[in-house]
RNA sequence: GGGUUGGUAGCUCAGUGGUAGAGCAGCGGCCUUUUAAGCCGUUGGUCGUGGGUUCGAGUCCCACCCGACCCA
């Protein structure tokens, strides 16, 4: 943001000069008779013929300046086309202001189509106006924008520079348009409810906290939709959905931010199993609409790069911080041999990293773990000589070798394509069967003990204050929801975890709700809505543990006025637009992620 | 919160203690069908911030700020 660039000085010297000469810079209106990208359309399929008339307004994005005439690229949102100037057309004054335009304004042209030599689409000007100088220079010309801090921050720069972010965007809004479209058809009324509530409710999650003056009293942010829009339920507005952000005052990570966009819909005399047909028909809508496939392939260029990129700092760390230590140990001939080994690995990882974006990163994922395995072999291989010779060096080798198995346990993620198949009907299994698959078919009739001893020896990590069915939910979380790419119903979760919904009768110790996994996280949980006034105050009182959360009792008030048996849905719809948009960050399809201020 | 890693020109990036660089963008010149146009010339830097070590720091050390990735 410095104001005393050089660039930024000569852009304003030329909007000084564009004044004296009388010209507004920004003008208030004009009107182009099509987009740009529309009429390169339009004129390829015949529709305008070679001379046609056109007007037409952008952003200027590249020029190629040929002395007495020069091209320059105008897009806007639709896409892009060339113009074409002479000097002969617009006279010399024209010309020498036109000629002085910059990168990133905007200007209107009126003009006629031709094709050129090379065959491209253009418009020779025969008049322009000015329509917004850019003061400041826009972001490279092929490269785009690079600098992740810049591209969240000043997401502008972003879209203008990045067409494939650009197109995200643009599919994220399609996506919800196909919701709404979806849910309108089924009869559904869309309601909005308030952020600002003074008990927070719905779901287990921090607040955030906000106050108002005049009222003088706390609000809290909302965290969930579900409790006002059960209201509606008890009132009569039997099919409802709402559409809106949340905020949980907890961490950012590539799955979460701050305040992140949710749909809830009821249905009155609904249940979990009607539910799921919801989900399962809304998502194939929107994936078929929006995509035009039910088979989404997710690239994996970026998490193979980084993770070879990783892997050969910890090579040249190892062969810097050894090589003088492992002379002494085991003498120069020794020691040579072992970095040539592991000079080979690194040979090896470049040249897999080199061929990312024209082999499959499966391939290239591939090829890096054989080349770190070369190198795990070189570790052994040198360890035992290694330790007898010096201590420290032993310790040094056995954190390398773990450093480069976590390596390729990283790889071996991406060794396969990355492909997620929507095609119905999608996979259901119950929640303990699924955990049985694979924590063992006598799971459930372990001790507690028993059963935190095995979910440590499977890899999940266990806290002691962890209850009986956390254990259990840890097992879930860290060990199979990674593993569900393809869209999986898990149903009937234990009843410990979701206070809102009917127990099952055929096994009271769980309750009929689905969580709808795909892509590896959990993109959709639905409920039989639990709608017993009694039964539901002791499971949000036990649940609510005492003091440290307050009970929403209009909400069982409501509930006591009698709320029709309903199934609820909620979809996260930022990690919708992950799994259907093929993004690893959820930053990447919001267009303004919450950042630390500057 | 922890680990790893990054911040150098408008952008993308080099620069392993000794005169701060390249490409693109910019500016000037040549060129009336170019398209990552080309050719010639040229401007541009608080090296994230603040300390320290040193004759000398973009580079080494410490603290802090802001990102990214992984973990919690």
């Amino acid at each position: 943001m410095d104001e005393t660039n050089a660039l930024i000085a000569q852009r304003r010297a030329k909007l000084d000069a564009l004044r004296q000469k009388g010209i507004d810079p920004f003008r208030n209106k004009f009107t182009p008779d099509r987009d740009c990208g529309e009429a390169r359309a339009q004129f390829e399929a015949g529709l305008l013929a070679e001379g046609a008339p056109v007007a037409l307004a952008g952003r200027i994005t590249a020029h190629r300046d040929m002395g007495k005439s020069q091209f320059l690229d105008l897009k806007d949102q639709s896409g892009r086309i060339q113009i074409y100037a002479q000097k002969q057309t617009l006279g010399d004054e024209g010309y020498e202001i036109f000629k002085h335009l910059d990168l990133a304004d905007f200007i209107g042209v009126t003009g006629t189509l031709f094709r050129t030599r090379s065959g491209e689409p253009t418009v020779k000007v025969e008049r322009f106006t000015i329509l917004a100088k850019a003061l400041r220079p826009p972001p490279a010309k092929w490269h785009g924008l690079e600098d992740t801090e810049i591209r969240y921050r000043q997401r502008y720069l972003d879209l203008m520079s990045n067409d494939e972010v650009k197109r995200v965007f643009l599919q994220r809004s399609a996506i919800i348009k196909e919701i709404r479209a979806f849910l309108d058809a089924r009869g559904y009324v869309e309601v909005e409810t308030p952020m600002m509530q003074a008990i927070p409710g719905g779901a287990a999650a921090r607040p955030f906290k906000t106050h108002h003056n005049a009222l003088g009293c706390d609000f809290y942010l909302r965290i969930a939709l579900e409790l006002p829009l059960k209201r509606l339920l008890v009132g009569g507005l039997d099919k409802v959905f709402e559409i809106g952000r949340n905020f949980r005052n907890e961490g950012l990570s590539r799955k979460h931010n701050p305040e992140f966009t949710m749909l809830e819909a009821y249905q009155a005399f609904g249940d979990y199993e009607s539910m799921m047909e919801l989900v399962e028909s809304l998502i194939c809508h929107v994936a078929e609409k929006v995509l035009g496939t039910l088979i989404i392939e997710h690239k994996q260029d970026q998490p193979v790069a980084a993770a070879i990129t990783a892997a050969l700092r910890e090579l040249d760390e190892l062969s810097f911080s050894t090589m003088g230590n492992l002379m002494k140990a085991v003498g120069g001939d020794a020691a040579a041999a072992f970095v040539a080994d592991i000079g080979k690995a690194r040979e090896a990882l470049v040249a897999a990293e080199r061929t990312l974006g024209q082999a499959p990163a499966e391939e290239v994922a591939k090829r890096a773990i054989e080349a770190l395995l070369v190198a795990i072999g070189a570790v052994g291989l040198h360890q035992a000589a290694a330790s007898r010779g010096d201590r420290n060096l032993a310790d040094h080798f056995t954190a390398a070798a773990a450093r480069f198995d976590a390596s390729v346990r990283a790889l071996e993620r991406h060794t396969a394509p990355k492909v997620i198949n929507l095609t119905r009907p999608w996979r259901r299994v119950k929640y303990k069967d699924l955990v049985r698959e694979r924590a063992g078919a006598d799971w459930f009739d372990l001790s507690p003990a028993e059963r935190r001893r095995r979910a440590v020896e499977l890899g999940a990590e266990i806290a002691d204050a962890y209850e009986d069915f956390e254990v259990t939910q840890a097992v879930f979380e860290k060990l199979i929801e990674p593993t569900l790419i393809n869209p999986t119903f898990v149903t009937h979760c234990l009843k410990e975890l979701i206070p809102l919904a009917k127990l099952s009768p055929e096994d009271p110790s769980t309750v009929e709700v689905f969580e709808c996994c795909i892509n590896g996280q959990e993109i959709s949980p639905g409920y039989t809505e639990q709608n017993d006034p009694i039964e539901q105050r002791e499971r949000l009182e036990h649940q609510a543990g005492g003091e440290q959360q307050k009970l929403d009792e209009d909400f069982l008030v409501a509930l006591e006025h009698g709320m029709p048996p309903a199934g609820g849905i909620g979809i996260g719809i930022d990690r919708l637009c992950m799994m259907l948009l093929g993004q690893d960050s959820i930053r990447d399809v919001i267009l303004f992620p919450q950042l630390k201020p500057r």
